[in-house]
DNA sequence: GCCGTTGCCTAACGCTATTAGGCTGCGGTC
DNA sequence: GACCGCAGCCTAATAGCGTTAGGCAACGGC
């Protein structure tokens, strides 16, 4: 046995990494300890000094993930405002989650409430959405009712689209772009439209 | 011991009840064969001569789910169309997924393709949105696309809402309110709008 | 009133996550 | 340059899950 008592080096960013590879391949539900631990050479226990177990390595993928979101979000609003805003912003929301559809089930899975590092990354994300949306509406208290709205309607895409929810073979580009088209009527022509 | 070898009368029905009671007031994770069994009175081996292990108990609850949302959607329909109609079958929406948070949460996650019934219950659901965004858009093509937009709003909307995810205290009403009302507009306003 | 079918059981296996406790190699200290 | 503490990985053990195999007993049709 070579290797049998050496050290594989593993830190809490290595772990995280083959998480999130893990889960992006083959699902959020395929990332289990087990599995884990073998794809890094290692005996499930030992992941235990880097991760705070199944949960904690989910939350590891979920943090990640929200980061990766938010900066795209963010570059692909850099110097666009209004309908381009909206529209970049919206390809690269459902580009991201294609790319890295476990990273994005967890997101959404990890209850955020108790975790400020994960709060502050789902902050982050979401401000873009709001600064995009400012646009169509001054009032920051209806504001937060757009952006649900939006949120919904680009969330339950990529749900459906990464889920295989879509039953009919009709191009889903096109669908997506339907999406957009969609909220950008209703965006410029709402009943309490005020600018 | 009284009953120690008396049947408990198990049907597959029966079964069903008691998974999606679970399902719905604890949430999809927390169905599994050992609850379930022990909210039988029974041992969890018993459950494999009504459902097909777990997955059979959770394509229960999906199947029962989709037959459900489609009645209700069905009934929210009768005698409307338009505008009235979409609210109102989105209204009957919402509020099967509040009411049956598990249940709605099945019908996402079986993978429909191998099961005819699945199938059959959904396309049930899906000739709702059909039937109503008809009165937007005569061609069928493009009918598709409308229903996958207003369809992504709707589910992603319920899944942010049951699953917590909308952080903020907002009341969430009047952002289903809002959602509706971008709809609609957008329905109206469209860009390639035709009548 | 008998008998086969059906329903429920126990037993066993393999897979998960998790905790406890031991060994060992590495890095800082004298 | 030797030592020693810490940290990283290990084995062992426990408890929970789903699933299959095989036995026994109660019910319904003849």
């Amino acid at each position: 046995m070579p290797a049998a008592r050496a050290r594989a080096g593993l830190t809490a960013e290595r772990v995280t990494d083959a998480a999130v590879a893990i889960a992006d391949a083959e699902g959020l539900d395929a990332l289990t300890l087990a599995r884990l631990a073998g794809e890094l050479g290692v005996r499930t226990p030992s992941l235990y000094h880097h991760v705070a177990g199944l949960d904690g390595a989910r939350r590891a993928v979920a943090l990640r993930g929200l980061v990766e979101l938010g900066d795209a979000l963010r570059t692909a609003a850099l110097g666009r405002s209004g309908p381009e805003a909206l529209r970049t912003v919206a390809v690269a929301y459902r580009a991201y989650a294609r790319a890295h559809p476990g990273s994005y089930a967890a997101t959404q899975r990890s209850d955020l409430t108790h975790d400020p590092d994960l709060r502050a990354a789902t902050d982050r994300v979401a401000e873009v959405v709001f600064a995009v949306l400012r646009h169509w509406e001054g009032d920051e208290d209806a504001l937060v009712h757009l952006v649900r709205a939006v949120r919904s309607a680009l969330h339950g895409f990529v749900v459906l689209e990464t889920g295989r929810g879509f039953g009919l073979d009709a191009p889903v580009d096109a669908s997506f772009d339907g999406l957009l088209a969609l909220l950008l009527a209703g965006l410029d022509a709402r009943p309490a439209g005020r600018d």
